[in-house]
DNA sequence: TTGTAGGCGTTATCAC
DNA sequence: GTGATAACGCCTACAA
C-alpha cells in the first residue's frame, strides 16, 4: 500500500470529485441542515471512515475562534487534594469535548503568571485554576475581560470571580472547638501558604474560636506556611520546642499534620497523650495510622465537579454563573489524635 | 483608552507601516539573520512589547506542523506514583517550550483509545504514557508511524518503544526473598491489572523466588486486579479466609498493601504477628502507620524525569533513543510489617 | 533590507 | 444541493 498524504477535507473532496465545503459540512454535521442528497453524505462519510479522517482541531481552532480547549492550573499536583480535582476536573472536560493543558505551578507566582500566558498563547476557551495566593493582577485582568474562569479550592478577595471553595472558616472552627472541649487552651496553629484564602480563613476560624472561649490569641503560636508536610514536621518542632509546649496542634493540612506527627514521634511526644493533633483535609488513610488522625474532611469530590462544571456552564452558555460563589461545608471526622487535656497540665 | 482589536502581527504591520513578513521575522528572533535595520527592530519590538502581543499558537502551529504540545497519559492521577510522574513530566515539558495535555484514561482501554485519537486531532508533537495494559494495537501502530512516543512504568512486549520502568521482576523477588528468609512459605500474591508489565514482572518475580526454595506455586494465592487500595482489600479477605491462611501478603502496590491492611484489622488479624505484609511502591508515610509497612521503593522522580528527557531527545533530535529502555532499580525498605513466622504455623 | 504571495486545514458567506 | 472564495494568524520561498 502506496504511503497515504496525510488525509484532509481537501484531499478527500479531490477524491471525490466534489467540493472541500460540502465534505466539511457533511463531515460536521451539517448534512441535513445543507439538504445534501443522502447519497453524496453516504459516499463523504464512507471514504471518510476508510482514509481514517478526523478534523485539524488546530485548523479548526483557528477559523472558529475556539479550541475547546481548558487550562487547568494546580498548585500541586502531588498533593492528593489536587490530584483528585485535576482528575474530576479533566474527565468532566474531556466528556464535553474539551481538552485539559495542565500546568503545575508549584505554588510559585511567577510560575502562574507565566503558565497564564502561555494558555493564552494557546487560546484556551477556559481557564480552572487554584490561585497561588495572595493578589494576583493578572487573574484579575483575564476574569475583567470577560474571559471564563473559575477558581477552585483557593479564591481571591475582591472581585466577583466566580470560584468552588469549602467553608475554611467554619471547618477550622469546628475543628478548635473540637480541640477546646477537650480543656486544651495552648493550641499551636500550622499554618498554610499564609495569604492564601484557605490559610486565611482557617486561622480566622482558629482566633474566632479562641476568641468566643477567652483564650487570648498569641502570635507565636501560629507557624510555617505551606501546606507540605516537611513544613508541618519543622513548624511543630519549634511549637513542641516551647517553654510553655501546648498541648494541641491544629494543622491546615493533613499532610502537614503528618509531618507534625512525625516530628512528635522522633521528639518522643505521644499523639494524642502529650499532644492532640488534628489537620483540615481527609486523609484516605487516616485510621490506619499509629494515631489514627482526627481531619476536617471536604468534600474533594464536589471541589472538581462543582468548579468544572460551573466553567462548563459558562461556556456553554457564555454567560458568567449567577452566583459566583459555591461554599461547600465540612465534616469533622473524631479519630484518636485528640485527648482530653491532663490534669498536670494546667 | 480604546477597546484595541486583537494584537496580531498584521495588526502592528500595519500600525508600523512595514510588511507583516518583517514583523514575523523579528519577532521570531530572526531579525539579525535578514540582516534587518537596528532601527525597525527596535521599532517593532518596542510596539509589539508596548500592545502586549504573542503569537498565536494555533496558527504557528497550524503553519510549522509542530505544536509543541505533548499529550500525557495516565491511568490514574490520583494514585500518588502517577502524579509523580505527571508532576515532573509537566515541569521538564514546560521549561523545554512545550504544554501538556492531560488524559487521565481511568485503567480504561477504550478511554485511552479515544485519548490517543483525541491527541492526534489536536497534532501533539509527541506522547508520553502509561498504558492501561496488555496489548495496543493504537500504540504500535502510532509508533510504526514513527511518531515519537515514549512509555512510562507500564511498557509493551513486543516492540521496541522506548520506555522507562523499575526493575520489577527483580523489586518483587527482592521482597517474596525477604518474607521466605523470616521463614514465610505461605505467601498471598495481591496483583495490580493482570496483563500490565508491572503486575506480571511482579508476579514472575513472585514464582521466581518460590521456586528457588522448593515452594510450589499456587494459583489461588494469586488474587486480584487493579493497583487500588480496595481491591487490596477484597482481595485479602478472600485469601486471609482460607482454611491454611497465608502467614505473608505480597501486594503489587502500597495502596493495595493499605487495603489488605485494613481487612487484616477488621478481621482482628495483627500485622505483622498473624499476617506479614509488604508493598511494592513506597509510601512516604509509611512509617507513621500503626505498623510502618515494609516496602519495595521505586525511583519515582527518576521515573518521571527520565521518561520525559527521553521524549524531549527524540523530539529535539529527530531521532527515536539509540537505547529503547531504562530499567531503574528499587529498593527494599524494612520497616516493621514483616516478622518471623511463629512456631506453632507449620 | 524589505515586500508579495501562497498555503497550513477548516468553516462561513455568498453565489449558482 | 453544490461550489468558489475569503478568512482565521502565521511563516517562508521568491522577488525586488
Amino acid at each position: 500500500m502506496i504511503k497515504q498524504s496525510k488525509v484532509t477535507m481537501k484531499n478527500l473532496a479531490d477524491e471525490l470529485e466534489i467540493s472541500v465545503s460540502v465534505v466539511s459540512r457533511i463531515l460536521s454535521g451539517k448534512g441535513a441542515a445543507y439538504r445534501i442528497s443522502e447519497e453524496t453524505q453516504k459516499r463523504v462519510q464512507e471514504t471518510a471512515a476508510k482514509r481514517g479522517f478526523t478534523v485539524n482541531q488546530l485548523a479548526r481552532g483557528l477559523r472558529l475562534q475556539r479550541t475547546h480547549t481548558i487550562g487547568l492550573l494546580m498548585p500541586d499536583i502531588s498533593n492528593s487534594i489536587f490530584s483528585m480535582i485535576a482528575r474530576s476536573a479533566e474527565k468532566a472536560f474531556r466528556r464535553n469535548g474539551y481538552s485539559t493543558i495542565l500546568c503545575d505551578t508549584a505554588n510559585d507566582g511567577e510560575v502562574e503568571k507565566q503558565a497564564l500566558g502561555l494558555l493564552h498563547d494557546r487560546s484556551v476557551d477556559g481557564i480552572l485554576m487554584a490561585p497561588v495566593g495572595g493578589e494576583s493582577q493578572y487573574i484579575k485582568a483575564i476574569f475583567n475581560h470577560g474571559f471564563p474562569i473559575v477558581l477552585v479550592d483557593r479564591f481571591l478577595d475582591d472581585l466577583k470571580i466566580p470560584y468552588v471553595t469549602s467553608n475554611n472558616y467554619q471547618g477550622a472552627y469546628d475543628g478548635v472547638l473540637h480541640l477546646i472541649d477537650h480543656g486544651h487552651r495552648h493550641i499551636g496553629f500550622l499554618q498554610g501558604i499564609p495569604d492564601s484564602k484557605p490559610s486565611s480563613e482557617r486561622l480566622r476560624g482558629y482566633r474566632q474560636a479562641l476568641q468566643d472561649h477567652q483564650i487570648p490569641f498569641d502570635a507565636r503560636m501560629v507557624q510555617g506556611g505551606k501546606f507540605e508536610d516537611h513544613d508541618g514536621y519543622i513548624s511543630a518542632q519549634i511549637l513542641l520546642n516551647y517553654a510553655e509546649r501546648p498541648t494541641a496542634l491544629f494543622s491546615c493540612s493533613s499532610v502537614a499534620a503528618l509531618g507534625a506527627m512525625k516530628a512528635c514521634m522522633e521528639m518522643n511526644l505521644r499523639v494524642p497523650e502529650d499532644v492532640s493533633l488534628i489537620g483540615f483535609d481527609e486523609y484516605p488513610y487516616a485510621s490506619l495510622l499509629a494515631t489514627p488522625l482526627t481531619t476536617i474532611a471536604q468534600q474533594t469530590g464536589a471541589l472538581g465537579e462543582g468548579a468544572s462544571q460551573m466553567l462548563l456552564d459558562w461556556l456553554d452558555s457564555g454567560n458568567p454563573p449567577e452566583s459566583a460563589s459555591v461554599v461547600l461545608d465540612t465534616e469533622l471526622h473524631v479519630r484518636a489524635s485528640v485527648a482530653r487535656v491532663s490534669n498536670s497540665e494546667k
